[in-house]
DNA sequence: TTAGGGTTAG
């Protein structure tokens, strides 16, 4: 197959601008800029380089992110299923789920199902942001294995949190135990058991707290300094000295 | 082969 024919500095661009994306040396300004530049005579391969603008535009100024990408919309360059993320993600920072779920719409009907979780988890969490857990429940229930979309542990760590936010950690419990009895590939890992522990621990609920805590170490996950600090830090504030001694001395084991 | 998602304390 023959290989398109790029220009060169259109190509140095798109490296330069992916080199310093990850070297995390782009400011929005920069990005801005660069955007201006290079949005004239891009083509098919710079939606790689496009995607690192917008993203660094996007992470301070959602409503200009998604500004952006109409602009990148009217272009010659077609947007990726990445770029859709990017702008599900801004929409619904910048206060307009709406167009997030209009903008997943399009993600479906384009058929972007490979990283379809990845941007419905940005509608999950704004939706968690609202309080409406039971709502994001529904979609990654229901909704998500309707477009056969299959949530990973991600998707459910967004649940987790939004349910302990709304003082359930109960509910995040026992959906942890569904998890494990019939997650088959996705299971929880140390960032599900700490933030379910952390909500336990929030309401109160020490016991129920060590006991996942047991249950995490059994299943052979090890706790990090996040799942440490925040027993310690909890039960210390429930008078349960006795309990955030024991995970201090399993720590130091 | 890469650009997009998840946890604590203060």
């Amino acid at each position: 197959m023959r290989r398109r024919h790029v220009p060169v500095g259109r190509r140095i661009l798109e490296q330069n601008i992916k080199a310093r994306y990850h070297a995390r040396d782009i400011g929005t300004e920069d990005a801005l800029h660069l955007f201006d530049e290079l949005l004239p005579y891009a083509g098919r391969s710079s939606i790689h380089a496009i995607n690192c603008l917008l993203t660094v535009v996007g992470r301070d100024c959602p409503a200009l992110g998604a500004s952006l990408f109409n602009r990148v919309a009217r272009s010659k360059v077609a947007p990726s299923s990445i770029t859709y993320a990017i702008l599900v993600d801004c929409c619904c920072r910048a206060g307009r789920q709406d167009l997030g779920h209009t903008a997943m719409g399009q993600v479906i009907k384009m058929g972007f199902l490979a990283d379809a979780m990845i941007t419905f988890s940005h509608l999950l969490k704004a939706i968690c942001a609202e309080n409406k857990t039971s709502y994001a429940m529904d979609i990654l229930l229901r909704i998500m294995p309707m477009f056969n979309c299959v949530p990973d542990v991600i998707s459910y760590n967004i649940l987790f949190k939004g349910d302990c936010n709304e003082k359930r950690s109960q509910e995040a419990l026992e959906l942890i135990q569904v998890m494990v009895e019939h997650g088959g590939g996705c299971q929880p890992t140390v960032v599900s058991y700490s933030t379910v522990i952390d909500g336990l621990l929030k309401e109160g609920e020490v016991n129920k707290a060590y006991s996942l805590f047991c249950q995490m170490l059994q299943r052979g996950i090890s706790p990090d300094v996040v799942t440490c600090s925040s027993i310690i830090s909890g039960m210390c504030k429930l008078h349960a000295m006795d309990k955030a001694e024991e995970v201090l001395q399993q720590m130091l084991d």
